[in-house]
Order: structure tokens, then C-alpha cells, then sequence
RNA sequence: GUGGAUGUAGCUCAGUUGGCAGAGCCCCUGGUUGUGGUCCAGGUUGUCGUGGGUUCGAGUCCCAUCAUCCACCCCA
């Protein structure tokens, strides 16, 4: 068919049986996210573009590639948001919450926008559910917060995953750690790809993300990130592993592990999944202690995560929804109308059913076979018929789907009539 | 931004060396003058992605273009 319209490239519907599996991982992860003390913040899908240079970072893929950006009317430079983080830290200190005791924790169940090329598990309209943990530097917190990561994925199931680790230093000990890598990758400039020489310069972490394998061999020559950590970091990443140790979590040690935002600061984990696909890459998070400073705020550690939905459901099932053979929603009681008085009448005098019940009123005019096939279609228990008999005398035909009986019953006497059925 | 594959009915897909546009599923009607998932009989559904070219003749061959998917890249 040559459509009209056409949804935006990398934009998905989300509908029917479909739906109903975002929801059902929606309502257990929120009931999760309870669990561990996390409370709901909801932020403006739009904001202004300078939020994201300054945190995510001029020189990352996201900022300088990837960004939905765009100018109103008045001159304004506006950003459909890539991540979250940058949102909450935002809107932490613009409602004044530095002053707020303890620490503050924030989950969100969000869609993203990142101009990407789309393919299998990457869409330029996302959608992460995600927490952030405000104002304790605590490695036994980094700990709880992996611990609430992969609480999620148990929540809807998912197995087969790996847990990465790695701690990515702070402004005392990178600086150092960057400069050395930097001038071991200058000094082999020509084992690198030109398509990726340039990050050389402007952010030679970049280069651990390349999957390219003489990259990978020239950066095995330099020591790892781990050996340049100062004593503060190494002793927070230690706690950090002694307290997973603690809870019996797994992880991975992964010392090319970078996360693609600046701000990450000690502790970046990722949760990948064990499988051919090559989209692995399911959750991802870190500790960003310098990003709330850098926003205008004081000094303020924090931590968080966030996990990638249509990733995390492909990896449920790779089996996709069929939408022509989707069920549509699912009823208790049906009512078949044969004439538009029967549809007035069942209009008024079936909506009473709904305290206890869901109802759909069959308005579509068709054969009255037609319509009690479509009570079948949505799984209804309750079928009940009206045509201008049934109109004249008060009634409904009330046929019980199970057993076949069916018996005319007053109209006042529906709702006890349904109400016994469904108890049943 | 780079490479590869695919576009035919609402959906999944056949379509031979160029020769009448097909199947299954879905949907609709009837069998049942107002009632079931099964069964039987019948029926609707097409810019063959788009534009051009070759040819007596193009879904099929050629060129261009668009779209989608996959991979690279990056990330969720």
C-alpha cells in the first residue's frame, strides 16, 4: 500500500500484545525501584543544548554526532535530551533539593532521542528506565545500585547477562593516565585507522570503544587504566568489589570498559547480554561525582545507571509480536447490538456492569454472528444481546459463553446476573 | 558517515529462459429469516516501492531514486 504517511525513521508504534509486554516490565520495575528506595522524577523531554555539551561532553559521539538538536522562533538552541543524567542534575539543583538530607534517589522511565543509524535493538526514539543516587560518595552505594541494576533485569526475567566492571579514575588521576595513553598512541600513530586517529587528540579513552583489533592489540601494549589510579580511587574500587563479593554478584573485570559520556568518574559498569547479537550492551551506568559542580551546584557525588527497554525486551524474546494475529484487549462482558435503539439502549443500561467488569459494547453495526464472534475474539465469558425485543421488554439475552445457556434477564437484575457469573 | 541485503494483497511470502497477478493466513457473506471458536461453500483485497530505459510484450532485464532491514561505527 503507498502510504500517506510513514512513521520517522528509527521511531517504532508500540501496540497491542506489545504493549502489554511494556507494561508488564514497567509495573515490576517500578514496583522495584520502590523496593530500593527510589522515588520518580519526570523531567522536560526538551532542554536547552548547552546542559549536554558541558555534561555529556564536546568530543563524545552523542554530543557531536547524535543530538536532536534544533532553534525556535526566538533564537533559542533546544535538544531533544540523548540521556537522562544531565535532566535530573538539572532539575536537582533548579528545585533546590541540595539542601534535602541524605541521599536522593531518583528513577525514571523515559524515551531518548539520538540521531543514529537505526538497526536491530537501536532506534533514534529510545526509551531507558534508569535511577540516579545523589549526594554519597559511599562505594558500598555503587554496590546497591548494581545491586537494584540487576534486581531489574531479575525482576522481568532476564538471564544469560554479564556484569562489567572498571573504574575510569577522577580529575586527580586521569589527567595523568590520558596523557600517557595519549602520547603511546601518538608514538604508533600509523597502527591506528585514519577514520579514528583524530580521537588521538581530543579523546583518546574513546579508542577503547573501537572494535577495530589493531587498535585494541596497540592499547594492550600500554598498562591499564587500573595501574594508574591513585590511592583514593584504588581504595574505593576495592570497596566497591568487596561489597559485590559481599552480595555474591559476578562481574567481570573489563579494564577497556569507558563509558561514552565525560562526566563518569571511578566506578562504570555495563550489563551485556551472552548472545551472537552484536547490540550486547543492555544497561550501562557509573558514579559521575564532579557532574553536579560542573552544572553550578556544590561539590556532590553521585551515582546511576540506566537500562536500554527495547534492547533488554529483544533480548527477552527475540521472537517479535505478529500484530495481525495480536489479540486486542480482553473482556468480561460483550454486549451484541442489533439496531442502533438496541446500541442507545445498551448505551445507557450496560454501563452500570462496568463496577464490576469490563464491557465492550459491539457499536460496529455488523451481523449479529459477526459480533458474537468478536466476543470470542476478546475471550468474553458474558455475552448479552439486544435487539428491539429485548428493548420493548427491559431486558437483556444473557448467555453465558462457558456453558452456551442462555435466558433473558431483566435489565435491573444485570449487574447481580454478571456479578455471579464472574464469580464463579 | 561506510558496506551488504530486501521491496509483489492487511500479514507472511511464491512467481521458471521476459508471455493472463498467485498461495496461505486474516477479513467479509452464506449454510444458521437474531447467536460460538470447528466444518463446508463463496467473495473482497494490488501504483508488483517510485521514475526512466530496453522490448511486440517487463513483477522478471538495465539505469536511477526512495524506503526498510542487517552490519560497521557508537551506544541503551
Amino acid at each position: 500500500m503507498n502510504l500517506k504517511y510513514r512513521r520517522l525513521k528509527g521511531t517504532r508504534d508500540i501496540l497491542l500484545e506489545e504493549a502489554e509486554r511494556w507494561r508488564w516490565c514497567e509495573e515490576r520495575w517500578v514496583e522495584t525501584l520502590a523496593r530500593y528506595g527510589y522515588g520518580e522524577i519526570r523531567t522536560p523531554v526538551i532542554e536547552p543544548v548547552e546542559l549536554f555539551l558541558r555534561s555529556v561532553g564536546e568530543g563524545t559521539d552523542i554530543v557531536d554526532k547524535e543530538m536532536y538538536t534544533f532553534e525556535t522562533k526566538g533564537g533559542e538552541r533546544l535538544v531533544l535530551r540523548p540521556e537522562m543524567t544531565a535532566s535530573v542534575a538539572r532539575a536537582y539543583l533548579e528545585n533546590g533539593l541540595t539542601r534535602q538530607p541524605g541521599t536522593l534517589k531518583f528513577w525514571y522511565l523515559a524515551p531518548m532521542f539520538r540521531h543514529d543509524r537505526p538497526q536491530a535493538g537501536r532506534y533514534r526514539q529510545f526509551h531507558q528506565v534508569g535511577v540516579e543516587a545523589i549526594g554519597s560518595s559511599s562505594p558500598v552505594l555503587d554496590a546497591e545500585v548494581i545491586q537494584t541494576l540487576l534486581a531489574l533485569f531479575d525482576a522481568v526475567d532476564a538471564r544469560d547477562l554479564t556484569l562489567l566492571l572498571n573504574s575510569t579514575g577522577c580529575p586527580v588521576c586521569r589527567p595523568g593516565f590520558v596523557a600517557s595513553l595519549r602520547a603511546h598512541l601518538l608514538a604508533n600513530r600509523e597502527r591506528v585507522p585514519a577514520s579514528l586517529r583524530d580521537r588521538i587528540e581530543r579523546n583518546p579513552l574513546r579508542l577503547y570503544d573501537a572494535k577495530d583489533d589493531d587498535v585494541a592489540a596497540l592499547l594492550a601494549e600500554h598498562p591499564p587504566q587500573s595501574e594508574h589510579l591513585c590511592g583514593d580511587c584504588r581504595a574505593h574500587h576495592s570497596q566497591v568489589k568487596a561489597s559485590l563479593d559481599d552480595l555474591g554478584i559476578a562481574y567481570e573485570d573489563d579494564p577497556t570498559l569507558v563509558r561514552g559520556l565525560d562526566y563518569y568518574t571511578r566506578t562504570t559498569f555495563e550489563v551485556t547480554a551472552r548472545s551472537e547479537r552484536k547490540q550486547s550492551s543492555l544497561a550501562g551506568g557509573g558514579r559521575y561525582d564532579n557532574l553536579i559542580e560542573r552544572c553550578g551546584g556544590t561539590a556532590t557525588p553521585a551515582i546511576g545507571f540506566s537500562l536500554g527497554i527495547e534492547r533488554t525486551l529483544l533480548h527477552l524474546d527475540e521472537d517479535p509480536v505478529d500484530l495481525q494475529r495480536s489479540r486486542q484487549s480482553v473482556v468480561d462482558v460483550y454486549v451484541a447490538c442489533s439496531g442502533e435503539t438496541a446500541q442507545r439502549y445498551a448505551l445507557v443500561h450496560a454501563d452500570i456492569l462496568r463496577d464490576i467488569a469490563r464491557v465492550e459494547i459491539d457499536l460496529s453495526g455488523r451481523g449479529l454472528k459477526a459480533q458474537v464472534k468478536g466476543a470470542n475474539l476478546r475471550l468474553a465469558r458474558i455475552l448479552l444481546v439486544v435487539g428491539d425485543n429485548e428493548v420493548r421488554e427491559r431486558v437483556f439475552q444473557f448467555k453465558n459463553l462457558a456453558t452456551g445457556t442462555q435466558e433473558p434477564v431483566p435489565r435491573d437484575e444485570i449487574l447481580r446476573a454478571v456479578r455471579e457469573v464472574l464469580e464463579q
